[in-house]
This record gives C-alpha cells, sequence and structure tokens, in this order.
DNA sequence: TGTACATCAGTGAACGCGCGTTCACTGATGTAC
DNA sequence: TGTACATCAGTGAACGCGCGTTCACTGATGTAC
C-alpha cells in the first residue's frame, strides 16, 4: 500500500506536537526537553530530529496549529457584526469570541501564559494573534461607531480586549462554568461600556 | 568602620535582583543564567551562591520584591473607596491601582509575563497577588452593593479585573500615553457597567 | 506474482557544550588585647 | 595606637550532569522489472 509510510511519519509528527503542548500545559515551558516529548510520544529521542530541525522548530509549529485553530474558530465573528449591531450580534460576537478560545482550554491556558513570552516562538505566534484580535475589534467598533463617534476608541479597544480575556480566564481556571450567563454580562458590559462613552461625547 | 563589610554584601546581593530583573525583562526566563546576572553585576560567577541557594532562590527574591513594592503601593486603594463610593473614589481607586503596576513598568511587565507560569517561583508569587488583588476587588463591590444587590458579583470581578490589566498593558506596551484619560475611561466603564446590571437586577 | 534493490522512519550510542554547583583559597575588613 | 588573629565576601579552577545534536545502522515499506 502506497503512502503507509509517509501517513505513518505524519502521525508521529503529529504525536510529538501533541505530546509537546500537553508537557507545555502540565510543566511548563522551563522544563520542556525533546527527551520528554519523544518519551510522552513514545519514541526514541533522536526521532525527535528526523520530524524537528530543533526545539525552535517545534515550538514554531505548536503556536501555529494553536493560533490557526484559534483564528479559524473566530472566522465567523466578523461577519456575524459587519451585518448590523444590535444587542443580539454584539453578544454573538462574544459568545463566538470566547468558545474560539475555550472550546479547548488547553489552547487558551497556553495562549494566556504565553502570549507575553520575549524569548520563545510561542510569544512570537501569539503577539501576532493578539494584534489581529485587537484590529478584527477595532474595526467592528469603528464600523457601529464611524469616524470619531466613540472618541478614544484605541482604549476601549484594549479594555474590551482585556475583559474578554479576563473571562477568559475565569473559565479556563474554573471560577466560571455558566458560560451563558457570563457572556451575557459581557455584551451588556460592552455595550454599557460603549454607549455612555458615546452619549460623553455627544454632550460635549 | 563596622557595618562596611555586611552593608557591601546587601549591596551585591541587591546588585544581583536588579540584574536579575533587567535580564528577565530583556532576554526572558529561558536564557537566564546565574553566570549572566553575576556578570551583569559585576562579579564573578560564583559569587551568586554566596547570596542565594539557587535559581530559584533567586527567582522567589524576585518575586517577592516585585509584590511586596506592587502590594504596598497599592494599600492605600482599600481605604479610598472604603469611605464612601462615588465616581470620584471609584476613579482614584482605579488611577492608584493602574499608576501601582505602571510606575515601574519593568516590573509591570514582568508580572504580566508571569503570572500564569506554572514552572517557576514567579508564577507562585505573583498567583498570590493576583488572588489577593481579585479578593480585594471582591470586596469592596460587595461593600457598595451587598447582599445579591449585583448578581454574578464573580463575574464583575474577572470583568473588571481584566479591563484593568488591559488598560495597564496597554500602557505598558506603549499604545496608551495619556493616563489620567485612560483611567477616566475606565472607571466610567466600571460604573457604567455595574449600573447596567444592577438595574436589571432590580427589574427582574 | 516473485525477486532484487532502493528508500527512509526510527534507533542506540556517543559527543560536546553550557550550565549549576562545589571547594580551597585570597585578601580585605573586623576584633581582641 | 599597634599587633596578632579571626572572619568572610568574593574568586579561579574544576567537576558532573543533562541536554541538544550527530551519525552509522536497521529493518520495514515501497518500487522496478
Amino acid at each position: 500500500m502506497s503512502g503507509t509510510r509517509q501517513a505513518s511519519k505524519i502521525r508521529t509528527r503529529n504525536r510529538l506536537v501533541r505530546s509537546a503542548i500537553r508537557l507545555l500545559h502540565r510543566s511548563g515551558v522551563t522544563s520542556l526537553t525533546t527527551g520528554k516529548i519523544a518519551s510522552e510520544a513514545g519514541v526514541a529521542q533522536p526521532t525527535f530530529y528526523v520530524h524537528f530541525e530543533d526545539m525552535k522548530a517545534l515550538l514554531n509549529e505548536v503556536a501555529s496549529q494553536i493560533s490557526a485553530t484559534i483564528i479559524t474558530r473566530m472566522q465567523p465573528v466578523r461577519e456575524t457584526v459587519m451585518s448590523e449591531p444590535s444587542r443580539r450580534t454584539v453578544r454573538e460576537a462574544c459568545e463566538m469570541s470566547v468558545r474560539a478560545l475555550v472550546e479547548d482550554p488547553r489552547f487558551a491556558d497556553l495562549y494566556l501564559r504565553h502570549r507575553r513570552d520575549v524569548d520563545t516562538p510561542l510569544g512570537k505566534r501569539f503577539g501576532e494573534l493578539t494584534k489581529m484580535a485587537r484590529a478584527v475589534l477595532r474595526e467592528e467598533l469603528l464600523r457601529i461607531y464611524p469616524e470619531g463617534e466613540l472618541p478614544q476608541l484605541d482604549i476601549h479597544v484594549d479594555l474590551i480586549f482585556g475583559m474578554t480575556l479576563g473571562l477568559i480566564e475565569a473559565i479556563v481556571d474554573r471560577r466560571v462554568s455558566d458560560l451563558d450567563a457570563a457572556v451575557d454580562i459581557l455584551a451588556d458590559s460592552i455595550i454599557a461600556q460603549v454607549r455612555s462613552h458615546k452619549r460623553a461625547a455627544a454632550a460635549a
């Protein structure tokens, strides 16, 4: 059967990546070694080098896979709000964003933990993801409140982004279990916040 | 002159701690070594072991110093809001909290970067600091809205905490320069958020 | 279908480097008298 | 104040361990005819 060898190579490679994610989640990046990854994946240590040039290459792959998964799940967010802003669409966008991360809590945890790293490929990749998410959020606020209708737009972006990460963190750490109720509050908070400042600007 | 020897030992120790903080900020924990710390402090590498049992002990000291500094600066927050809740006192509490962190942006950066570490003493210490800050915030919300006046109190704590960290991050990353304006918006957002949910609860 | 050869994922053994850690020593500082 | 001794912060040299990385090899899979 042709392709069997290639397929099993891919399987081993994926096992290595998944093992690395598991170990990162469990014991952190400081104690991560090629030996532990290989052993967790059930192969000999030099096998690591059959699949990756070095540790950095593997971490890049880990970050890419996590980023790609999250980005894919976030895709519908843009389309939903783009249509027409309302309490319902804002809530939907919040829910999708939060779910995009917490669907796999391990991914969310690694993102939260490493997004500000300066010395790992994880930090670099997750930094790009953050930048992109912030840009999307900004674009949407700008669509709802065009051209200076909401002054200090960028600060609102940072606050809303922080609030969303705060909720994601609470879910990952199991302080919040009722996701629906939490997303309700998140959406209402965002609306209340933005409204109160739009009003303030109109009054001035 | 008695005490000179002791004093200079303390000075060297402090130089080591400060060098470690500088290196952590600059190049991250993964590449931190006792040799680099010693060399940055202008002493020979084994001198490190005159002052610290090992790397973990040093990182503990680093985390302790940063935590202690932040906690000290946050102290007045409790007293301010405790007196009487108003737009002014909430704003003041926000400003003091934010300033407590960004006064030394290096501390803020290290806190943000390591607060979710699972494998360094920094993570452990910063985790305690987070827990404490959240508890203080919860207490104050509970004082303003006692006994179920604000349902889902804990979610609000997470959102407000996240929003505040979002602003701190924006300042550290120099996306926000006008701290006063930003704190205004933060305070107003918190008030708008909490009010909108208090009302919702009263209506139900 | 069978045979002879090519490929290549995975391995055991070995190597070298960087780092943490130890230790005997030095020379400046402190103390006793 | 001076002298003889004690202390101890800081050091150079050395060691060992763990890790990343390399390499020649194996045996199962794939290919040509």
